[in-house]
DNA sequence: AAAATACATCGTAATATTGCAATGTAATAA
DNA sequence: TTATTACATTGCAATATTACGATGTATTTT
């Protein structure tokens, strides 16, 4: 159906799929790493770097700022984007319960 | 067009990009929130668990493993599941690398 | 052997995502 | 004021995802 069926899960599940979500696509993986090697902002050099066309670029960073990714500050007629912390930390902080969880586990399948 | 250019970027982009897909659905985070709290194992026990259709937790439970973040062995009539720990770690240095690029930042936007 | 259990697969309907051309808006430059 | 620049939004076509009933397969139980 395409439909997920949110109401079925905890809010932090349905809060930690979002931002997966929003980083689950080269592009915004790409983005990213742009962002990453130029420290911060600079919005329409995204557009140079990366081959996609301006609305589609524009759509993918509303969609990692939605989703508290990267957040961005008007600079006169420009968009200053940079990668927002928080729930980057929040990701990392997932991953390493898991790990942190295995670490302590008892059963396990396949040798 | 749902078609995501993945020609347009690195195998590296595209290859974080899929195992992050797998984990962006409540659904799938609920798998393996369950599996954490069983350690291990027990698949029909996901479907009684879970609120959706058998069949519907095999196809997640299909797309964890094809994107290496869960694996399962055959124990008679029934198949073992439990996460695993490769790709999960690279997503925790992922988003650690992420962390520490930020740290180095000279320039950022918004105070 | 027949039934039951434990999944996987197929097919399909509903909805979501991706990408872009065309167009809109707001600020700056000429 | 009229460009021009820098985006955002709209609308649409193509494709992907989600969910499940029906059905298939393999193993175990009876």
């Amino acid at each position: 159906m395409g439909i997920t069926k949110t109401e079925y899960f905890s809010t932090q599940q349905n809060e930690l799929a979002n931002i997966l979500k929003a980083l689950a696509h080269p592009a915004r993986v790409a983005i990213i790493d742009y962002l990453l090697s130029v420290d911060a902002c600079i919005c329409s050099d995204i557009v140079n770097e990366l081959p996609l066309a301006q609305p589609t670029i524009s759509q993918h960073l509303k969609e990692l700022k939605n989703a508290g990714i990267i957040k961005g500050s008007i600079e006169g007629k420009s968009i200053c984007y940079c990668i927002d912390e928080k729930n980057i930390k929040i990701l990392r902080e997932y991953f390493d319960s898991i790990l942190s969880s295995l670490r302590n586990n008892v059963k396990n399948c396949q040798s």
